[in-house]
DNA sequence: CGAAGTGTTGAAGCAAATCAATTTTCGTGG
DNA sequence: CCACGAAAATTGATTTGCTTCAACACTTCG
């Protein structure tokens, strides 16, 4: 599963990048490190000297409400910037945990900067963030517009897609190391109804579950069901 | 009300312009146009050949599900881009929409590239993009953790203070040029539920109404009433 | 092996949806 | 300037999806 050009294979989509370009890349990989799970990356409020990005496991981006509520508004899966926006926005406007254990690599702003006047890698680093944020666009919908059943639904198409994309989705089933208390922080319902919302989706046999390891038998029925157009993840 | 430089005032919070590069984005409001309330301004799955900027007026993005449903996911205020994704992403994965009559400034491009050689614009740019992913985030966390009342309250402490970052929102007042049933379709309630909701903020003295137009007598006792802290819109 | 975390299930309650009707506002043309 | 129709706002009654509370089973791991 753990795959150390996740953060090439991802940018490969966003431009036409030279091998040069993704023997950069590559390199910048080298020297990761591990975290274990549910540990903060970047806390609330932090101006990070380094970009952070996740090369194996699962984190999320998350902010806790002053009522104690927690929210998560994003997933990262590997391959993904953890705060490539600070060095312009100056400091977080919310957290990083790990959801599993994690290998993360670390760029400092300097080196940001010089891959950033090359246009290849440039085009590649913002196209990141706008399907980052095409991603943000679709939660609010399905938070807005979507029940239960069809939100979990859609979040699990947009999850094989891009693991998918990155060369980790293998055989129409994923390992999802986040508990069912996570999904009802990401998906604003509690913990109960996500429960019985997946019960739902096993009985329909749209799911299948062992543990933590989700398969999909058919992937266009579940699409069908939640009406996923993968379009807004712009892969080609 | 209606300003000709929001353009230039908003992008000065996102960097350190200089007089000229004031000027260039002065001379890009020159050639705008009129667009009449509740009409489409880019379609979904467009693929515009420039850019568009709002100069006067409220839009909206908005995808229109297979059921029927509407859902608002953004508002574009004076100052705003609509599309600098485009040039990047490919296409429009959503539509965008005026909610009152709009003055707006298109930019090919050609221009746009051009602009962007320029670091400090091109800083400028990439800020408003991500504040608007920022504000986004904030969208997420009311529609999953937020009741009516609260969404309401933070949203309309948001449009204030984005109006007033462009010059535009007078004495704790502004102009709300939107309906109830777009106010639902943007906070994924009814109609009914978001009539309740403002008449309760009302009872409250959060907010006072006179048509269109809503005064907030006490800001800051909004804003405790809903947790808005404006951190998030990255203006200093 | 025991404790903590996670998943599952039932029962009762509530926030918001839905359905339906009425009033108010707004735009347009006579 | 007023009349008229359409859009928007308002209110009441009923229904429902989801929450909350509570209890218990399973899994994981030191």
């Amino acid at each position: 599963m753990s795959d150390g050009n996740c953060f090439e294979a991802k940018l490969s989509h966003g431009a036409l990048l030279t091998a040069a370009d993704r023997e950069v890349l590559r390199d910048l990989s080298v020297e990761a490190r591990e975290v274990d799970a549910h540990t903060d990356i970047i806390a609330d409020g932090d101006n990070p000297t380094n970009v952070t990005v996740i090369l194996d496991g699962f984190a999320c981006r998350y902010k806790i409400l002053p009522d104690g509520q927690r929210s998560i508004m994003a997933y990262l899966l590997p391959g993904d910037f953890c705060d490539l926006h600070v060095p312009i926005l100056g400091h977080m406007d919310h957290a990083i945990a790990t959801l599993s254990r994690c290998r993360v690599a670390t760029i400092d702003h300097a080196t940001v900067e010089h891959l950033l006047d090359q246009p290849r890698l440039r085009q590649a680093f913002w196209w990141a963030e706008l399907v980052d944020h095409a991603i943000s666009r679709q939660w609010i919908i399905s938070l807005g517009r979507r029940t239960g059943d069809k939100m979990v639904a859609h979040l699990l198409c947009e999850i094989l897609e891009r693991l998918k994309l990155v060369g980790m989705g293998q055989n129409d089933g994923f390992l999802l190391p986040v508990t069912q208390t996570e999904l009802g922080d990401t998906l604003g319902v509690s913990t109960v109804h996500i429960n019985r919302v997946m019960a739902q989706l096993r009985d329909k046999r749209l799911i299948a579950q062992q543990r933590r390891h989700v398969q999909i038998p058919d992937v266009q029925a579940l699409r069908n069901y939640c009406d996923f157009d993968p379009g807004y993840l712009h892969l080609g």
